[in-house]
DNA sequence: CGGGAAAAGCTTTTT
DNA sequence: GCTTTTCCCG
């Protein structure tokens, strides 16, 4: 195996002898190849079988790459490896001991979607004021409950509000159990717990899995360190590779303090850090590690880098968010020139809302770019439909699909009939399609609604007879064209349906892939071909090889790295986020997100703000972030307030273009003036007049810079 | 049942 | 402000 490509730490971190380790991998450090490496390094070197070997990520993606970087590297196939996100590997154990932890065969899995329906029908069904309990909030509480592992009698309670939660996570709890359905929790919950109460079933895998490796450490929950924990037991090794610096899922139940907690429960674990960056250059590295540095409690790690100190750091305040997006695609025409290739250039923000208006300014130049994250594949609603068909062939019990398809596409089933099936179902603890029998046997309903009903059961049971000996995808054909959900989608009107239908001859396509690719082992296809729909996010790849800008939130940034970096809405409010403003801890968080942000730059970063932005229908002024008062401003350029393309404003941008800030007078040289980023300085030089005046100001602490008048203050 | 009007949201996201 | 969900009526 090839070493010499790694640096002294990395080397160490690859070829340290079986035992605990906790690798400390700084942003760009080369954190993947080191884990890629060390996998390798085992199999070759300590003669570890690849059946011993348990890996966890954190998305199917990092998984995925993993897999097949192994398996280039070692010329074999990564099969018996278990490689995978913890869902994913919780999903196979259960797969395989569905039995021995209580579940049926078929059992389903659950997505938030799913999750959030089925818990507000309960809240509805147990009497419950929606208003006091929000079904999102409810669902927050269960997961978060799930997440640190607890079931619904193991939470202390006091107050009232809580006690109703726990009611609801409680029928929640059973209405899973009554269907056959787990969610994402689940999966690690029963796993975990099927681990603790089978002590044959624990001894066989802690004897399997001699080396377990941890990817993104620092994301990690109670459950699935619990989880991890298990898995090691006594004997076996463990190695963790982490970034304190970059843990930005807090907020969904992520813990750094496990990275301590693994030092003390594993302590003979070796601590090695990787603090060489191959990714940024110089300017780049000291502004992230200056701002990361305001955070308290770090376990304390410096990035460095031996290449250039490159380009500084832009920094623009536009005065409206259009004027902001105008500045990004000005310059990402600039960059054009300069020869990036405009998939080497990415668009940060911190959330999803502010794409718009800068895929808008996008749009007027003919600029292509590709918007990241937002609706999934398997998560359109046609797609969901076409799923729950499915799901019901395979599960009668699934009551989700049920209620999905039930009246889609509209078959005179109304509203009425399907809460008499609920009430039923719920008073006799009936699964609906249960349900609906003995009420249709009991002749409950009037003659043209039983028909309807026969008619319905009748479809299901017809399908699934019919698509029995069927291949998958020709199943799935079938049901797309019985089901009437083609023709359904077709009356749609405009794009939006002729999209839907697209994507729902894709469905076909994608389960004749699925099939071919045919990972399924032991499983029914159709069963094997939901869970991945529940569980694989399926990212689009052809189009990562289009030459576009790419525009992203920084959360789904991580990981990833761009020549160019436009970091925009550096706004008080904005980022750090306005939720996030009293509690030191999640400023904290937000800064971390920053860093994230700005170590995803390789070669050239800008950061900009907005004076004034549109939110919610309102203008707020918000002052410039933090966190650019965080970066030293000898690393910063200049700040330039306004674009040419102003000038190419349309007439929907001509508020913007009527704006004119105050004037700040005149300004003459050696005269003392202020500016909100670079502080107190000397005019040296004037140039022009009026608003567009540009200046030349001695600043006491930033040095030199040439700058619009309007940003200054005179003092 | 379907369509239009009114109302309600509205960080970050993977599984 | 815009988008999604809900409500109400023909």
């Amino acid at each position: 195996m090839i070493l010499n490509s790694l640096n002294p730490a990395q080397q160490e971190a690859v070829q340290a002898p079986l035992g605990h380790q906790l690798v400390l991998a700084g942003a760009g450090s080369g954190k993947t190849r080191v884990l890629i490496h060390r996998i390798a390094w085992l199999i070759e070197n300590e003669k570890i079988s690849p059946f011993n070997i348990l890996a966890v990520t954190f998305t199917n993606k990092a998984a995925n790459e993993m897999r097949s970087r192994l398996e280039k590297m070692l010329h074999v196939t990564a099969k018996s490896m278990w490689i995978g996100t913890f869902h994913g590997l919780s999903h196979r154990f259960l797969r395989t001991h569905w039995q021995e932890a209580g579940l049926p065969q078929s059992f389903q899995i659950l997505d938030s979607a799913d999750q959030f329906r089925m818990i507000r029908r309960i809240i509805n069904t147990l009497n419950l004021d929606e208003d006091r309990f929000p079904p999102k909030e409810t669902q927050w509480f269960i997961n978060a409950q799930k997440e640190e592992g607890r079931e619904p009698h193991q939470v202390d309670t006091h107050d009232f509000t809580t006690q109703t939660l726990i009611k609801i996570y409680q029928a929640y709890h059973e209405a899973c159990q009554r269907t056959g359905a787990i969610d994402f929790a689940d999966l690690l919950l029963k796993t975990h717990k099927l681990l603790l109460s089978n002590t044959q079933l624990l001894a066989h895998y802690q004897e399997r899995f001699r080396c377990l490796l941890v990817d993104e450490f620092q994301d990690t929950n109670a459950i699935q360190y619990a989880w991890l924990k298990l898995f090691a037991g006594d004997s076996n090794s463990v190695t963790i590779v982490g970034d304190d610096d970059q843990s930005i899922y807090g907020w969904r139940g992520a813990r750094i303090e496990n990275i301590q907690r693994f030092s003390k429960d594993f302590p003979s674990a070796k601590v090695i850090r990787l603090e060489q960056n191959y990714r940024s250059s110089g300017t780049i590295l000291k502004a992230a590690n200056a701002l990361i540095e305001q955070n308290s409690g770090r376990l304390g790690k410096n990035l460095w880098t031996d290449g250039k100190e490159g380009e500084l750091i832009t920094i623009y305040a536009g005065f409206n968010e259009t004027d902001e997006a105008f500045f990004i695609v000005n310059r990402i025409r600039d960059l054009q020139q300069n020869d990036y290739a405009l998939r080497e250039i990415a668009v940060l923000y911190r959330s999803n809302a502010q794409s718009r208006v800068i895929e808008e300014a996008l749009m007027q130049f003919g600029i292509p770019y590709r918007v990241y994250g937002g609706l999934r594949y398997f998560d359109r609603q046609e797609i969901k439909d076409a799923l729950a068909y499915l799901r019901l062939i395979a599960n009668r019990s699934d009551d989700s699909a049920f209620e999905r398809i039930i009246n889609t596409p509209t078959r005179g089933i109304g509203d009425r009939t399907i809460a008499t099936i609920r009430e039923h179902a719920k008073s006799f603890s009936l699964t609906l399609w249960d349900a609906l029998q003995q009420l249709i046997e009991q002749k409950f309903f009037s003659t043209r609604t039983e028909m309807s009903l026969l008619a319905f059961m009748e479809l299901i049971n017809t399908m699934t007879e019919k698509t029995l000996t069927l291949e998958l995808h020709k199943q799935v054909e079938y049901v797309l064209c019985t089901s009437n959900l083609i023709e359904h989608y077709r009356k749609e009107k405009g794009e939006k349906g002729l999209t839907r239908l697209e994507n729902l001859e894709e469905l076909v396509n994608a389960a004749h892939q699925f099939s071919q690719d045919g990972i399924s082992e032991d499983m029914p296809p159709l069963a094997a071909f939901l869970a991945y729909a529940a569980l694989e996010s399926s990212d689009e790849q052809a189009d990562a090889y289009d030459d576009c800008v790419q525009l992203m939130t920084l959360h789904s940034a991580k990981g990833l790295e761009f020549p160019a970096v436009f970091l925009a809405g550096c706004e008080e409010e904005l980022f750090p986020h306005y939720l996030s403003m009293n509690n030191p801890k999640a400023i904290e968080e937000e800064r971390r997100l920053c860093y994230v942000g700005i170590t995803r730059a390789m070669r050239k970063l800008y950061m900009t703000y907005a004076e004034v932005r549109r939110t919610y229908g309102k203008e707020a002024y918000h002052r410039p972030s933090r966190f650019l008062h965080e970066i030293p401003v000898e690393l910063v350029d200049e700040i330039r307030f306004r674009t040419k393309t102003t000038k190419v404003m349309t007439h929907s941008q001509n508020k913007a273009f009527a704006y004119k800030p105050e004037a700040q007078g005149q300004f003459r040289v050696g005269q003392k003036v202020y500016h909100r980023i670079f502080g107190n300085g000397t005019v040296l030089d004037c140039e022009g007049d009026g608003e567009e005046m540009k200046v030349k100001v001695n600043f006491v602490k930033a040095g030199t810079k040439t700058l619009i008048a309007s940003y200054l203050t005179a003092k």
